[in-house]
DNA sequence: CCGTCGACTGTTTTT
DNA sequence: CAGTCGACGG
């Protein structure tokens, strides 16, 4: 938050010969030239498990401690705002507060940073909104729609997407207008619509994502000045998941790291706000070369060309920096030799990397344990039984985690989850910000915040319902265009929009409640509000706005989820004031824009964490559980046709799989229902790539389709069915890998995959309640899928009474009584 | 202007 | 199958 301009390192702290020692305990070489190498850039290839945080941390901390570096001449970017504050603290952990004042921060929480400094000089103001992909979309599909771009074939999504892309390549509006195909009338509306939403946006005083990346280069680019503030500011910069920057953030930092030519260092540069502070011993040469440069990446990792990262800027990060040195850590000191030698000759298939050998001195370890399941409840029982199983051998539930490929995946394991009594937790799903009541308040804030921010302003006008329509709300814009103010303003002069006497008082009750929150948030006095103001000020929109009461007048069950949403947002902004004492409103609505799903799990101890192998990245287990791994989930479906698809695949299975530190669990399933229709799923082609020794397959997808039994009615009803002849399902040879005759009892089957087809496919609607049914240690009761048992214990209390039971087949389990399909006998 | 109904349409990963 | 979108009638 602040430069920190006035901490000194600690001359209290440990003489810098004996801590130098201390920091650099225990590296091996490898490590140790890591963290030691000075030079102009250094790459740093680091494999899964390599310890490359620590090396970063201690990096940092050698440099501080030695005094090498101010904290302020240090920019570390770490992938997410989670990691950058365990760098934070790791550094901190090691030199205590001389850590202070380093930025350590996302790509684009930095970028904020530097943009709020200078918005000024280039036409936006300091409390600038920043959309997210949600607005973005908002906004172009009005836009689509008034240049009617549909019979083009053009939809919003198209549109961001491409958008994104180009912003992602550094080409803006009038770029893309000058290469483009403009004899394509196509071609045409897109262009017009990139540029009138990149008007829009400015008008708006607004950035989207990708914005906040690209403006910051135009602007270093626009200003050199500016730029050379921040280039004589940063000495020693260091990025982390260096395989997945994109081009507009690998020109940031090039923009950062070059030398600084001529002119004399202004202190004072960039509208008096001190942005770097004297150096140390500064010597001028010093102070006009290039930054220091450090990235850790690990191209076995890249996981985001989707998203436009660039794989080539580590691969030829050699050529980019001339005279850069490369450590590889090839030493992994996470997990078993089992499981890396399964993730090496997995990634081995992938034909266009550099070779690199992970290794591990722990041992073979367990061997990796494969599972089919007939369905995807069946696959979810599986590992819900495998985790009680950890756990009763002492396993830490929050040392579990479950991956998979699409979030949709996780339905179903939630279900089994909960039936089971296994406390879990999802990363990512639906986020919290993206709830729309939450997005409803976020407006609200914004638009006092940001008045120029017509979205916002827009997003809130009938919310909650007050009569405004589209009718009205285009009059309103009409009159905004016509007087020259923003539409905020416009709100301002209900009787002169030519609407009704009805929607005029409902429009001057809107401005009066805005104009109420904007004294608390941004007092007319000018003086700083207090932190709590936030809370405050959200707490006045939201009441005399009438939000409040609407929800809690609905009779709409979910309106009562919303309220408590609302609740814990309000929370959140008390919290902030807590942890933000100089906090602004602006800077509130940055951290909350900023936010990503895997920035929130704070390792809530004791439940498993269930998350996609996007999110997982980066984290580590003593036991991973790889759910769906079949044809078309990993590799996805559509990453088939795109070139690299495959390949990027395979990599993201390789992190699944080298998150594992003890025991890996693979998983599939034979069917699996998507979009309300089962279908019939193949193994995925990177099991064929794990040696077979290193498998334990507790039910291979050999088992299961020979036995030729147990195939999902619906399946079955789907064949008969006339679903066609064709040859699904058939593609190696099998013939009827899936038996079409005469379908089997399901005596002989394991008792785990019984009848997993007849679990309801909501986790929501048709849930079984129990009501308060009485059960004792001792009872015995039938479960419709486990059979008979005899309870064991129960715990917990009223809805979420947990029984033991300890099933005369299906082994131990636990159920939540409420809900489990359970008589008593 | 609001609410309902029916049709439609996606369905990968995210800062 | 779900959630969204557009059309329609009150």
């Amino acid at each position: 938050m602040t430069d920190a301009s006035l901490i000194v390192p600690a001359s209290s702290g440990p003489r810098p010969a004996e801590g130098r020692d201390a920091l650099l305990a225990g590296l091996n070489p490898q490590q140790l030239e890591a963290v030691t190498y000075r030079g102009i850039a250094l790459l740093i290839v680091a494999g899964a498990g390599s310890g490359k945080t620590s090396v970063l941390t201690r990096r940092i901390a050698l440099l501080l401690q030695q005094r090498e570096a101010w904290p302020s001449q240090i920019l570390a970017i770490t992938f997410t705002n989670k990691a950058a504050g365990e760098m934070r603290e790791r550094v901190a952990g090691l030199v205590g507060d001389t850590a202070r004042g380093m930025w350590i921060s996302t790509f684009h929480s930095a970028c904020v940073r530097i943009l709020r400094r200078e918005a000024d000089q280039f036409g936006f103001t300091k409390s600038f909104t920043i959309y997210d992909s949600g607005d973005s979309r908002a906004l172009l599909k009005r836009l689509v729609k008034e240049h009617e771009a549909d019979a083009y074939g053009l939809t919003p999504g198209a549109a961001q997407s491409r958008i994104s892309k180009l912003k992602n390549e550094l080409l803006d509006a009038e770029g893309y207008a000058r290469q483009a195909n403009m004899s394509d009338p196509a071609e045409r509306k897109f262009a017009d619509i990139f540029a009138d939403y990149q008007r829009a946006l400015q008008k708006s005083n607004a950035f989207d994502f990708d914005d906040l990346i690209a403006q910051t280069v135009f602007l270093f680019r626009a200003f050199p000045k500016v730029a050379n503030v921040y280039r004589r500011r940063f000495r020693h910069i260091l990025v982390d998941e260096y395989q997945d920057t994109n081009h507009a953030q690998y020109s940031l930092i090039r923009e950062l790291t070059k030398p600084i030519e001529g002119e004399a260092p202004e202190p004072y540069a960039s509208n008096g706000m001190m942005i770097f502070e004297p150096e140390p011993e500064a010597s001028s040469d010093e102070s006009t070369a290039g930054a220091s440069l450090t990235v850790v990446g690990d191209s076995d990792q890249s996981i985001y060309a989707f998203r436009g990262a660039d794989i080539r800027n580590i691969t030829e990060f050699e050529r980019d920096f001339p005279g850069a040195k490369v450590v590889l850590l090839e030493q992994n000191y996470r997990s078993t030799q089992n499981i890396l030698s399964a993730a090496n000759s997995v990634i081995g298939n992938n034909f266009d990397r550099k070779a690199k050998n992970l290794w591990s001195d722990k041992g073979p370890g367990e061997k990796i344990v494969g599972f089919t399941g007939y369905s995807q409840h069946d696959e979810a029982q599986f590992v819900a039984d495998e985790v009680e199983q950890l756990r009763r051998a002492g396993v830490a539930y929050s040392e579990m985690a479950v991956f998979y490929r699409t979030n949709s995946q996780s339905r179903a394991l939630e279900e089994i989850f909960i039936r089971s009594a296994v406390p879990y937790k999802i990363m990512g799903g639906t986020k919290f910000y993206e709830r729309a009541e939450i997005k409803d308040a976020l407006a609200y804030l914004v638009a006092v915040a940001n008045p120029a921010d017509d979205m916002a302003v827009r997003r809130i006008l009938n919310k909650p319902r007050r009569g405004i329509g589209a009718v009205t709300e285009t009059s309103i814009g009409m009159y905004a265009e016509q007087h020259g103010i923003s539409f905020r303003d416009a709100l301002r002069h209900p009787g002169e929009l030519g609407v009704g006497p009805k929607l005029q008082a409902a429009i001057a009750r809107l401005d009066s409640v805005l104009a109420e929150a904007t004294e608390v948030l941004l007092p007319a006095s000018g003086e700083l509000p207090p932190p709590t103001s936030v809370a405050e000020g959200l707490t006045v929109l939201l009441n005399k706005s009438g939000y409040f009461d609407a929800l809690r007048a609905s009779r709409d069950p979910q309106d009562e989820a919303r309220l408590e949403n609302l609740d814990e947002f309000v929370a959140v902004a008390r919290d902030f004031a807590r942890n933000n004492p100089d906090g602004t409103i602006v800077d509130f609505l940055t951290e909350v824009a900023l936010v990503s799903d895997a920035d929130d799990l704070d390792d809530e101890s004791g439940v498993v964490s269930l998350m996609t192998l996007h999110t997982a990245k980066g984290l580590e287990y003593d036991a991973v559980f790889v759910t769906g791994v079949e044809e078309d989930l990993i590799p996805h479906r559509i990453s088939a046709g795109e070139p690299g698809g495959p390949q990027e695949e395979r990599r993201l299975f390789y992190v699944g799989i080298t998150r594992a530190r003890k025991r890996l669990h693979l998983s599939l399933a034979m069917t699996r229902a998507q979009f309300g229709e089962v279908s019939v799923a193949m193994p995925s082609r990177f099991l064929q790539e794990i040696p077979a020794e290193l498998i334990d397959w507790r039910q291979s997808p050999g088992d299961v389709n020979s036995r030729g039994g147990m195939q999902s009615r619906a399946l079955n009803a789907r064949r008969s069915g006339g679903w066609g002849s064709g040859g699904q399902g058939s593609s190696k040879g099998g013939g009827d890998r899936f038996g079409v005759q005469a379908l089997p009892k399901r005596e002989g089957l394991k008792p785990l995959s019984t009848a997993m087809d007849r679990f309801p496919n909501k986790v929501t609607g048709k849930v079984r309640d129990n009501g308060d049914l009485e059960l004792a240690t001792g009872d015995r009761i039938r479960h419709d899928d486990f059979g008979e048992g005899r309870i064991e214990a129960v715990t917990g209390e009223g809805a979420k009474r947990i029984a033991h039971v300890r099933f005369d087949t299906a082994g131990q389990k636990k159920l939540l009584i409420k809900i489990a399909p359970i008589v008593k006998l």
